[in-house]
DNA sequence: TTTGCTGCAAATAGTTTGCAGAGAC
DNA sequence: GTCTCTGCAAACTATTTGCAGCAAA
């Protein structure tokens, strides 16, 4: 989509204007991070990259993943299971609907949710500044599958 | 509270039920549980516990959670620094309304949840069977300490 | 007495870090 | 030429597991 190359070169700009230098391993990992596809972990970020970058380290990876995140050009979404997936396509906080079969991972459009954050500011008087929304369920894919086949 | 007495009993007589030993550690660790005051780490409850068993291992702490966990009756919240928090208290999910400057964890009531999940059901066609919602902040004390002191 | 539980220590998995050489600017 | 980045390997942290002895029922 026109959308990613537009974030690929919205992150690019933002290393550049931080005086970050523009390495290939770099720009690839941007680049995946961009398109977000499938809302990557950083070992599938690692093993898209290894076919382009055969001597590509998963610690350069992670190295990258935590500088776009602290410019705030990646969303890194923490599971409980321990698994981290990463957003660089929509890097604001946003509902995620999961897959628990298929581990697809979309985005739904829930408008209400910023009415349920100020609701929730004026009740408890706290200064809300983020927040974290997962819905788990099975797509209507596996739900197919689970049924007919 | 009267109430983590009867999630004591309610998560004891769960374990009864599935033939599970009552070892005196294990009862600790439910009555920690049960309370789960600032819905503690593993680690927490096991310094808690280690007063009364200095020889308590950790290993104990996280199979016993892992227990109660496989029974329902704790709720794990992983966060995404990585850091695990239970709640045997209320083991269903709910929404949490975290401080990032203290790390206390409040339980907001929010109904319009459940109106959500309906909506976003029928909107995706995904058969929603839990969710995950954090909000995250600054407390009211912590804004006064900001302010004044 | 039987079966499952505990403590210890080692293994595991994901992520981070130190260092020396390579490369962007 | 300078200063950051990369690759490698080792370190780290949280959690899990194997095993032998111990204890609940």
């Amino acid at each position: 989509l026109a959308d990613n190359q537009q974030r690929y070169e919205t992150i690019v700009k933002t290393l550049q204007q931080h005086q970050h230098k523009l390495t290939p391993q770099r720009l690839a990992i941007v680049r995946i991070l961009a398109a977000s596809v499938g809302h990557p972990t950083a070992d599938a970020v690692y093993s898209q990259l290894k076919k382009d970058f055969p001597t590509m380290s998963l610690a350069t990876v992670y190295r990258n993943i935590q500088l776009i995140k602290s410019l705030g050009e990646v969303l890194e979404l923490g599971f409980a299971d321990g698994s981290n997936r990463y957003d660089g396509n929509k890097p604001y906080p946003h509902p995620h609907l999961v897959c628990t079969l298929c581990a697809k991972i979309t985005d739904p459009d829930l408008e209400s949710l910023e009415k349920m954050k100020a609701e929730l500011a004026s009740e408890t008087g706290y200064e809300v500044l983020t927040h974290r929304l997962d819905f788990f369920g099975i797509c209507p894919d596996c739900q197919a599958e689970t049924r007919g086949d």
